[in-house]
This record gives C-alpha cells, structure tokens and sequence, in this order.
RNA sequence: GGGCACGUAGCUCAGUGGGAGAGCGCUUGACUCACAUUCAAGAGGUCGCAGGUUCGAAACCUGCCGCGCCCA
C-alpha cells in the first residue's frame, strides 16, 4: 500500500502543510454551539513588537495540549489570541530607531511618534503570531486582539471612567517609583529588588543651640538636600532630650526639627536617620504623619534640580561624590562604612529607581483586593499547583495602591481633560473639546498614559466584547483556564482577577495553570546579556514543532522550572521517530485489510491485553489531562506506545502477519489499527503534525484528526485475563536473560525444555508458543513433565509456576551455572525475608487492606515455590560435580 | 526578618502512604525483513540528616543542614 515511506520521519515536509490545511478547514474556528460545553482560554497576550522565546513556547505548548484534548472530547473550545501594546517595550525599541536616525521622540512629537510606533507595530507585530502558528498553535485567529484595538480602548476608558466616579481612581502628589533612564513612573512591582554592596555615611548634623551635634548615617547622601527633619525611636534613652530641638542641615543650612517616630530602628546606623520625604517611601510615610514639608531636589533623569543649589544640573551621581566632598572638607563626615543593601531597579532597563514625589494616577487598592481574595479562598479560582494560591493571597492582603499613570506616549492615554480657564478636571468616556464647566475650549487632555497591565487586566472580558453584553462574551465567559508563569501572578493574574470581579462580578477563570522558567542547561535563566537563550524556531527548524512540543512538556511538573537540554529535543526526536516508523509497519501491512468492528470472540490473549493497555491508558492519560499534570501525561503514552506497543505487541503481531493464517493476519490489523489510531489521537495534543499526517493515512472516518473524537475508556475491553500476558513476557524475558548471560548470539536459534509445575500456567506458555519461540529466538521448544529429567548441560531460569531450561552443549560450565543460581538463590532469600516479616507482623494483618495482605500473601507462595526450584536444581548439579 | 519550593541512579528530573522509576550517559552483544533517531541484556540508589506519626514513610509531621526563589 504505502511502499515508499521513508524511513526516517522529516517533518519539515509535514508540518506547515497541515497548518495550512487546518486553517483553511477554519478548524480553529470557536462556534457558539448551543449543543456543546464552552471550554475557553485567552492567551497572555505576548508583547506585540516581541520574539518567540522558550518562555511563550512553553506555554503556548501547554495551552495548546489542553485546548486541542478539550476540542477533540467536544467542547465548543475557544483558544483567543491577541497581543499586548507593551507601552515601555515598544516605546523603547522605537526610541532606539529614531536614535539611529539622530533623533528623539520630542524632536518629532507625540503625533508623528505614534504613527511610527503604529508602522512599527504594523510591520513587526504580525511577527510573533507567525511564530506562534509554527508551533501548532490552534488558536482561533478570527478573533485575534490587540490592547490598543479600538473595542479593547473603549474597555479601558469605561473601566476607568467607571473606578473614577466610583473614587476608586484617584490623582494626587505622591512618591513613586521613577526610572530615570525610561524617564516614567513605575508600580511597586515593577521594581526589582537586589542585594548590593553600598556604602554607608555618618554625617554630623549641627544643633543650632550649639550644642554638638546629632550623627545620621545614610546610603544616599545626596538626598540630604531634600531633608526635612531628623527622627529618632521614641523609645531610645540616648536621644530622649534631644527631641524637639533644631538642628542645621550641613551645606544647605536649613533648619529642620529632631521628631521621634517608632518607624526608626535603633539598631541601624546610629539610630537617628534623616528625613527626605520627597525622596523615600519611608520617609513620605513619615511626612505625612508629622506634617514635614516635601521638598524635590532631583528632576525626571534622575539629575538634581535648582533645589539642590550649587548641585543643580548635576548627575545624582556626581553630586553624591562632589557633597561628600565637601562634608568631608567641613568636617561634617563622621565616617564611611560598607553596607549591603536592598536597592531597586527597573524591571525594563534595569536602571537604579529613584524613589520620587509627583503627581500620578492611583487605583485604590483595598476594596477591590477584597472581592479578589475571598473568590480564590472560596475556590471559584484554582492554581495549579495550589501552592501558588498562597503567594497570591499574602500580596492581595498587603496590597499598596496601584499607580497607573505613566509618562510614555505610547498606550491608552489617561481619559482626564484640564481646562486652563477654570481649572476643572475632567474624566470622561468620549473625548472633549470643550470644558463641560465653562464651555472653554482651551482644555487638555491629561498627557500620560495607563500602565500596559492595566489594559491587560481587562482581557479575559475586554476580549469577548465587553463593555458591549456580545454573543460571545454570554457564551464563552467565564473562561476555563488561564496558563501563564509564576513571574507575572502580581502583574497579571491578580489585576485580572479583581478586575473580574468588579466589572463582571464573578471570576475570569476557574483555573490559573503556573508554569515555570525554562532555563538553559546550567540551570541560568535565558537572557539577552548572557546570550544564552535558546532560539524555539531554530529547535523547530532543526527537529520540528512537535518534537520541541513533547521536550517541553514531558518530564516536569507543574510550576517548576525545567533546564533544556539538546539530548532531550534528541530523546523527543526519537520518539516521533518511532512513532513514524511503528506508522510505518502498520501501513506496510495494511494489504487486504478492510476497516470493521473487533470481533472480541476471536482474539487471543496478546490482543486481549493490548487492548486492555490501550484501554487504561485512555483514562490514565485524560485523568492527568484534567487535572493538567500534562508531564504525567505525556510520559504515560510515552511509556506505552515505546514499550508496550512497539517492543511487545508489534513483535508479537509479526507472528499472526507473516504466519499464513489469512484470519489471523485480519485479526491483527484489525487490533493493530485500532491501538494506533488511539494511541495517535491520545497523542495529537503533544504531537499535532506527525499524527495527523499517519492518521490521513490510515483508514479513518472524518475531516482530521484534530476534530475526531477522543478515545474513551470502554469498559469492554477490561479483560480479567489480560494480565496472564505476563507469564509469556517473563518466559521470554527469562530466556533472553540466559542467552545473554551465557553470550549466545541473537542469529543463533535455541532449543528449550519446558516444565512448569502449575498446569494453569502450562496451558497459557503451550497456547503462546509461537511468541515465546519467536521473540525468545527459540526453535525447539518442548514441555516436558514435572519429573522429566533435564539435560545436565543446560542453563535454568525459573519462574513463577515454571522452569525453562536452555541446553547449551559444550558452552555451560557447571560451577559458572551454579554461581548463577546461587545469586538467584541470594535474591529470591531477600524476597521472601521481606515478604515474610510483613506476613508476620500482626498489625499488617489486621489493619492493612485484604487485598494488599492478600497480594503479599500470594508473592509469599510464589516466591516460596521458586526457590524450591532453585534448590533442587543447585542440588542435582552439586551432585553432578 | 517573613514566606515558598527543592535536595531521589553519574547528569537532568518524574513519583507523594503498600514491592525504588524515566530519559540521557555508562557496560555487553546485535546493521534481526517498521525504526541503528534501533533492538536485547546489564551495572548503578542508606530517596540530604535526625527524630516522630503509622501495621507500613522517599512520600505525612517536627527540627537541622544545603541550594534556590519571592516578599519586606
């Protein structure tokens, strides 16, 4: 039939040619069928100017697996695509073009600026769903979004309009995170925190009384010429008195008070700390609670201001080492001391933050944490692992408010309108053009825009329509599962969440499916700087998507990071190698065949048990689907298809193809078939390309794989005797133990004797002849009775209810023989020791299961029986010595 | 400082109350008519350490050691 297969599984041949075709049959089309279950999935939205790195490739895998099983089960299954605007990330890379060009984006302005960042996107936006499309992703690209797309703008400016009248957004003077490389305010967890080795300095502030002075240390001595006070513990003896008292501010000479506050460690430094309200979130905090005015010495590149006096215009820097300096000179410097300290950096570029007074944009926090908190302890939102529902919780509960503005031009601009005549601040849906106070024109928009993750935080809604109450949104929402890392739980997930809850008033998912880091093989995150990412579209060029898909998701759990290694993408290949060929054999042996029913009378027992194998895996396999454990998963049909099928049925079938027997050889495609097909479609979630390419070549009913139907357990093929298979594989086993032990090359065909002590287990070797002989590479093979005597020259292997004798002339030396049996012996002593001890314990008999006391009892026999066999054998060859 | 993971074969990692597993690597043998991207056989583990719970612990609890991450 198929004579011309290669050999060797290429899928480039493959691959795009079936993405084609599955486009083109619009399969991945979500209908809103009122006969079928929605089962829906967003997709975190990858940032639209971005790159497919192992990141998105693993979790576009796992989102896919998931999808396609809950296709095929008959799910209505929605996968929604779409990307993120990723305002500081592509703002970035369009600054960078410019520059090249000599230019920044005020050389050009905000409204020449965006057309570019909207070319740009225009060009390389389309890039990364391309990508995504040669991993198999089946996305439903009809319904493709984009965060700036005009119905998900319409979304921000209703969520924000809606928090505003509501006063759960609000604008005031606040400190804030300032990256002043991105030259933009940044939310707390925006900023990453890192251990570094700083310096600590004692500076001497003056009393103003002349009385001495008072020592504060500080690592960032710059910020002095924003202090406002000096605060001590109020429970610290050493500066009791001095509370209350003035003290002068070194080099600026200002005069600021000593306050107590419990916020101050007396263990830090001196105990006594300076007080820079417009210059640390401490610090603000303790403006705020003893009425210190805030004073900005620092402009918006992280340079000092004309209230730094002589330091103005200077780097922040520069002005550190200049004003030490000249503490120094004056004598003002105590002493310097090393410190390791926590500073933070910004997560885009990685520049020191500067902690800074401004006016921004806040969501208030607390009352929409709350609804967030209480619907994942009420179980409606699941994380996998559940652990992580701990690290979510412990954030929501100790949430600050949110600060959404951001001083970029590129993404939803803040909806707020100044008038210049009346002063009136103005929120709305539409945009205005004139105030709705004085009817003045002369009004502006407010020039910032909201933070990317605000926009994202709409997307499990925002997607589907929303604020319009859409088809799609009624049928598809709430979404079943959301897959995304650990890293962006705070970022991402939660903001989704309370967002949910307040605008759709229940959950946006039901399960948040963590994944972890792919890391390279030294265990190192992949990164830009180290140059050790790997690239997923070179893994897919090399080996194809399939094989990246099942590296990705087989051996690992849920949550945990996983190193990538090219021997596992080898170890991957391989597998779709094999299956490609066992595809193969199947194909090659399909002549005469016609597709129908099994006919369970007429099977025989290696059918039997395959088809109970099969059968188990089936649930074996969906079970760990549905619970996500997709590694679990994957390694089970693994497992199955390599061994049981290839090594052992496919062997075993060979006897029934090649024997003659015309009903035979029917019977065995027949099963031969069927095991294929389902081991194919319970693998086309892992592997889509390779299983529909053989499934297109095997007899089937239906359009593609991707839409048949997935395998069901089928209590039909739950054969009690299945198990007796066994016997057969250990007297095959044990007999390639014995050639290989005594060195007897495969080509050579052997002979074998027999002699089993139970009849039970007689009938099923007599009846598995052929297997044993053909697999075993056994010509000659004779039962003889219980008392028979054996060939004294022959080596022994027995098992459970049997002994098989290899006769090899010539070849056994019989103290070598009797060694070997005497290791049998030493293992079977240790079985039996082990099993006894258990039997004897009266706690085991009474309080552990029936059945598992019964199993042990039944090993015991077993085990009792076969050491016996042992002995006699080892006796007679002593005697014979 | 608080929290969370992890420590299982040489390496990478599954397993989470009833006889220690996989892949790769290693050893031995074989180009056997689907596949050498293969097949067969094998070596290799006090499941970090110490207690506890249990008839039974790699798994559950406590402490300790080691490594990592998150938060402050």
């Amino acid at each position: 039939m198929e004579k011309n297969i290669p050999s060797v599984y290429d899928p480039k041949e493959v691959e795009d040619k079936w993405y084609e075709f599955w486009e083109k049959e619009n399969l991945f089309f979500a209908d809103k069928d009122p006969e079928k279950e929605p089962f829906t999935i967003v997709i975190p939205p990858p940032n639209v100017t971005g790159q497919l790195h192992m990141g998105h490739a693993l979790n576009n895998t796992l989102q896919d697996i998931i999808i396609r099983t809950k296709r095929m089960q008959g799910y209505a299954a929605l996968w929604l695509p779409g990307t993120d605007h990723a305002g500081i990330a592509t703002e970035a890379k369009v600054k960078e073009q410019l520059a090249e060009e000599g230019l920044s984006k005020y050389d050009v302005g905000r409204e020449k600026f965006l057309e570019r960042v909207w070319a740009w996107k225009e060009k390389y936006g389309g890039k990364i769903i391309k990508q995504l499309k040669k991993l198999g992703s089946s996305c439903d690209w009809s319904r493709l979004r984009f965060t700036m797309d005009e119905g998900l703008s319409r979304a921000v400016r209703e969520v924000f309009v809606r928090l505003y009248e509501k006063g759960l957004i609000y604008r005031g003077d606040y400190i804030v995170n300032w990256c002043p490389t991105c030259k933009t305010t940044l939310s707390d967890i925006e900023v990453e925190h890192e251990e570094e080795t700083g310096k600590l300095y004692y500076v001497k502030y003056p009393l103003k009384d002349g009385s001495g002075h008072l020592t504060v240390a500080t690592t960032r001595p710059e910020t002095m010429l924003g202090d406002t006070a000096v605060a001590v513990n109020p429970e610290d003896e050493r500066y009791r008195h001095l509370v209350g008292k003035t003290l002068i501010l070194p080099v600026v000479g200002r005069e600021i008070p000593i306050i107590e506050d419990s916020y101050v460690d007396k263990e830090f430094g001196t105990g006594a700390v300076k007080v820079t309200p417009g210059h640390d979130p401490n610090d603000f905090e303790m403006g705020l609670r003893h009425n210190l005015p805030v004073i900005n010495v620092m402009d918006e590149n992280g340079y000092m201001n004309e209230r730094a006096g002589r330091f103005d215009g200077m780097d922040r820097y520069e002005c550190r080492k200049l004003l030490v300096k000249q503490l120094q000179e004056e004598g003002s410097l105590e002493k310097i001391e090393d410190l390791k300290h926590s500073v933070g950096h910004c997560y885009r570029c990685h520049s020191t933050v500067e902690p800074m007074v401004s006016k921004q944009w806040f969501v208030r926090m607390k009352p929409l944490a709350e609804p967030a908190i209480e619907v994942v302890k009420q179980g409606k939102v699941q994380f996998v692992p559940e652990r992580f529902t701990k690290i979510y919780l412990n954030w929501l509960e100790n949430i600050h408010d949110w600060c959404i503005s951001r001083q970029l031009w590129w993404g939803h601009r803040i909806p707020a309108w100044y008038c210049k005549d009346c002063g009136e601040m103005t929120v709305s849906r539409e945009d205005l053009v004139v105030c709705p106070k004085c009817g003045s024109s002369r009004i502006e928009q407010d020039p910032d825009v909201l933070d990317t993750w605000f926009s994202s935080a709409l997307w499990p809604f925002s997607t589907l329509g929303w604020p319009d109450d859409t088809e799609d949104l009624k049928y598809f929402y709430p979404t079943s599962v959301l897959v995304t890392g650990y890293d962006i739980i705070f970022f991402w997930v939660a903001r989704m969440i309370f967002s949910a809850m307040e605008f759709m008033k229940r959950e946006p998912f039901k399960y948040v499916v963590i994944t972890g880091l792919v890391r390279d093989a030294l265990g190192r995150k992949m990164s830009k700087s180290l140059g050790n990412g790997i690239d997923p579209l070179e893994v897919i060029e090399k080996y194809g998507a399939d094989t990246l898909r099942f590296t990705l998701s087989t051996g690992n759990a849920p949550g945990n990071d996983m190193r990538f290694y090219w021997e596992k993408v080898e170890a991957s290949r391989n597998f779709a190698n094999k299956i490609w060929n066992a595809s193969r054999f199947v194909m090659m042996n399909l002549e005469g065949f016609t597709p129908g029913e099994i006919n369970k009378s007429d099977l025989t027992l290696k059918d039997r048990w395959i088809l109970k194998r099969v059968n188990d895996i089936t649930k074996e396999v969906t079970e760990a689907l549905n619970k996500f454990e997709i590694g679990i998963a994957a390694q089970k049909i693994y497992d199955f298809f390599w061994s049981e099928f290839c090594d052992w049925y496919i062997e075993m079938a060979k006897i029934d193809l090649y024997g003659g027997d015309d009903a035979a050889k029917k019977r065995a495609q027949q099963v031969l078939c069927f095991v294929l097909e389902r081991a194919l479609k319970l693998l086309h979630p892992f592997m889509p390309f390779i299983t529909e390419e053989i499934w297109q070549h095997l007899p089937h009913e239906g359009k593609s794989i991707m839409v048949s139907k997935w395998p069901e357990y089928n209590p039909d093929f739950d054969f009690t005797d299945a198990r007796d298979m066994e016997i057969v594989c250990d007297a095959v086993r044990g007999i390639r133990n014995i050639r290989a032990d005594m060195n007897v090359s495969p080509a050579k065909k052997a002979r074998a004797f027999v002699r089993a002590s139970d009849p039970f287990v007689m009938d099923i070797l007599k009846e598995n002849i052929q297997i044993i002989k053909s697999l075993a590479k056994v010509e000659d093979m004779q039962f003889i009775d219980r008392d028979a005597a054996v060939p004294h020259k022959a080596v022994t292997c027995v098992i459970k209810g049997t002994e098989i004798f290899v006769p090899m002339e010539g070849l056994v030396d019989i103290e070598t023989e009797i060694e070997r049996l005497n290791k049998e012996h030493a293992n079977l002593e240790k079985e039996i020791e082990r099993v006894s001890k258990k039997l004897s314990n009266q706690g085991f008999l009474s309080k552990a299961p029936q059945d598992v006391v019964e199993k042990e009892r039944q090993k015991e026999k077993d085990y009792r029986d076969m050491i016996e066999k042992v002995e006699q054998r080892l006796k007679m060859l002593r005697e014979l010595k």
